[in-house]
DNA sequence: GCCACGGGCGACCAGCGGACGGTGAGCAC
DNA sequence: GTGCTCACCGTCCGCTGGTCGCCCGTGGC
């Protein structure tokens, strides 16, 4: 890459400088956390959009509130596939300690599915028939009867972003999880910090996050996520193009 | 294009020769029409694939039959947009006679919805939302809100490989229609017809159909039609790669 | 006027991309 | 053992892409 060692620098560091502050009309409701003084280039307030506003009652026009669970009625016919250790933040190399698991093993899991995404393209290249470009639901079914049941959609989803800073830039996400591990931050907050990189890096990019994507070997299969894309929208309308 | 008069020849003629017979185990009928003495390059029996195959009992698992229509009770609060005028068979620069359009009009309405999509994508830009490359449902209520209400996704997407032999090869598609015209055929045979000239220069292109489309600039935005898929699939099959 | 043909396009459907939030694993004490 | 934090992933939802076939415009007689 050609990014400058200040803006990687103030890049990485923006969720220092970040106060839980509305932006634009989307709700908003972020933990406060990581707050510091100030210096930053990329704008505070960010943390603020989406992802996970509850409350604020009934949400936008015409968006119903998502109905409770069957609260699991016992095995009934079995097969329960134990949930995942959950992630921790881990430097590059590591291995998670106790029942967690580490960020190498999180991003292999991408690397997994990339592999289960040329195996449907194969097949679908065989059959005639329509071939995917992205990571799909087809691809995540493939891969569960396949014998990856450890890989999901949500997972996957969640964690794109965390992905993209990988392919496109390891030296700041390596330096990003050492980081993050030292102050002994939770997978959450890594997960949030991850995003500013990746806006700075668009901004050098003209602000086109999704040619940023396609424009690489193997994030190119994976869909730009919402938030990554708003927070991009806002940077640019703020400080303009 | 590449492609010598001797395969063109015979691409565009292939219609004349084609009975309808099973192909695979997509179940078929046709009108038996077109049938005449063989000389083929490509497979007789293509024509036999899926589109509007009725009866079959129940189709193939999992699908079920469509439900019938509520007959249109009354006016009711009114703003009957009247269906727009059949399409015939016409020779470039034809105007149709009667109360009917022409190919020229048909084509033009492809390079609408091109617009209309571009209007969409810098719409999306502006509000940072995802932007579309194809033509999707969003840019046809977007092309009926802004006053094209004579756009719809069945009949575009009905005739997308005839736009494609235009953008493809002129000279072959207007030779096409000029033949056609001449026999008398009406718009569904000449449909059909667009089939042929294009598998070939899939053929000619390592059967890969999706890449036809994508090199070419007015094309790009326009999903493969499944049949068009289907049939390069079965040559390819049938002749080998 | 009447009828038969054929095709325009309203409406349907499986499945998609995307998201939420309840369980319950996990660790600290 | 007990409590309480937090994130995994089952499940939902607004739509999409894709298609079918009803209805009726249309021209010939």
């Amino acid at each position: 890459g050609t990014v400058s060692e200040q803006r990687r620098e103030s890049a990485m560091m923006m969720p220092e400088s970040i106060a839980p502050v509305n932006a634009l009309n989307l709700n908003s409701k972020e933990p406060p956390l990581l707050m510091g003084a100030g210096h930053s280039s990329l704008t505070p307030g960010l943390l603020a959009l989406a992802e996970n506003s509850s409350d604020s009652e009934d949400k936008r026009l015409g968006k119903k509130k998502q109905k409770r669970r069957r609260p699991k009625e016992h095995g009934e016919d079995g097969e329960d596939r134990p949930r995942e250790h959950p992630f921790i933040v881990t430097e590059p190399g590591e291995a998670a300690r106790g029942k967690k698991n580490g960020l190498d093993y999180l991003f292999d899991l991408y690397e997994q599915c990339g592999k289960f995404l040329e195996q449907v393209q194969q097949l679908a290249r065989e059959k005639g028939e329509k071939c995917p470009t992205k990571v799909t639901n087809q691809v995540f079914r493939h891969a569960k009867h396949t014998g990856a049941g450890y890989i999901n959609k949500p997972k996957m989803r969640h964690y794109v972003h965390c992905y993209a800073l990988h392919c496109l830039d390891i030296d700041q996400s390596n330096a990003l999880r050492k980081l993050y591990k030292e102050r002994g931050e939770n997978v959450g907050a890594w997960r949030g910090a991850c995003y500013y990189p990746l806006v700075a890096m668009a901004r050098d990019n003209n602000w086109d996050i999704e040619g940023l994507f396609n424009r690489n070997e193997k994030l190119r299969i994976w869909y730009v996520p919402t938030k990554l894309r708003q927070l991009c929208h806002v940077e640019k309308v703020k400080y303009g193009e």
